[in-house]
DNA sequence: GTAAACCTGGCA
DNA sequence: TGCCAGGTTTAC
């Protein structure tokens, strides 16, 4: 579910909820998520407060007091953090996996149905997960069209598969990349190889644009998303093509058509993306 | 590259 | 019943 916009949409969200807050307990009702949650979870967050909500690609990471470990969570296809008073929001607490107690009364819900999410406890710097990550699609300085022309020698691969590789620029999914191409005017399975200088750069314009307005409209709401107090997303409904099949072109009306690339569902319009 | 794997839920 | 889903890794 969550890509960039959904994760730093929760991010936002709880900032103001949870920095500052004491942690009084943490509950782990099932540590078998796609890496077990570590044993030394609750002893390292319990007593200590959390400092900061920082995001970096699809991971949340949590500062906390006297610690120099982050509370690393990544929400995989279905994981949400919830925010809710005690012994409110359990909708759903068969997938409530981890329950975290706040000192003023609240709750922080890890719940994720397909169990595809992971926590971690460590050092950014020694983190694996985080170090092969690549630049911030909103970092002007490190994401450009001389860092794609640098990527593109002999990469034969799909555009597709190149903007949703993690460690080329972190962040983007499928919902996005789709979006993403569309704006560009690029057809999902162009050779990455052949794809112009003067495309990169359209492709650069149109990851700033599609982000930045998904992140203004806080997320894309598919099925299930919901930020970090229940609240839906509004992107879905600016979409231009993913998951539009056989719908108008929001620029010339053809239908858009749907191909599968790098394993994943594609939507582009035939005669808008070359 | 492509498929299968992890796991559950929703929909046709 | 079978297929699909916002993610990512692992193995032919």
């Amino acid at each position: 579910m969550p890509e960039l916009p959904e994760v730093e949409t929760i991010r936002r969200s709880l900032e103001p909820l949870i920095v500052g807050r004491r942690i009084e307990t943490v509950d782990v009702r099932c540590a078998a998520l796609r890496v077990p949650v570590p044993d030394s979870l609750s002893g390292a967050l319990v007593g200590r407060s959390i400092e900061a909500a920082e995001r970096r690609g699809k991971f949340l990471l949590f500062h906390l007091s006297d610690e120099p470990r982050r509370w690393i969570v990544h929400l995989g296809m279905s994981g949400r953090l919830l925010h809710a008073a005690m012994g409110v929001g359990d909708t759903d607490a068969r997938h409530d996996h981890v329950v975290v107690s706040l000192g003023d009364g609240c709750r922080l819900v890890y719940n994720d149905p397909r169990r595809f999410g992971l926590m971690l406890l460590e050092r950014t710097e020694d983190c694996r997960w985080l170090a092969g990550l690549g630049p911030e699609p909103l970092d002007r300085e490190r994401f450009d069209g001389r860092y794609l022309a640098a990527v593109r020698r002999g990469t034969r691969r799909t555009v597709k598969d190149v903007l949703m590789d993690q460690r080329i620029v972190a962040g983007l999914g499928n919902i996005y990349v789709n979006e993403i191409l569309f704006v560009a005017g690029v057809r999902p399975r162009r050779r990455m190889d052949r794809v112009t200088a003067v495309e990169l750069d359209r492709i650069v314009e149109a990851v700033r644009l599609v982000i930045a307005e998904a992140i203004e409209h806080r997320g894309s709401t598919v099925s299930d998303f919901l930020d970090g107090i229940g609240r839906r997303g509004g992107y879905q409904w600016r979409h231009r093509v993913y998951d539009r099949e056989g719908a108008p072109c929001p620029r010339c009306e053809q239908p858009i058509k749907s191909v599968t690339v790098a394993q994943r569902s594609s939507f582009y319009c035939p005669r808008c993306q070359k």
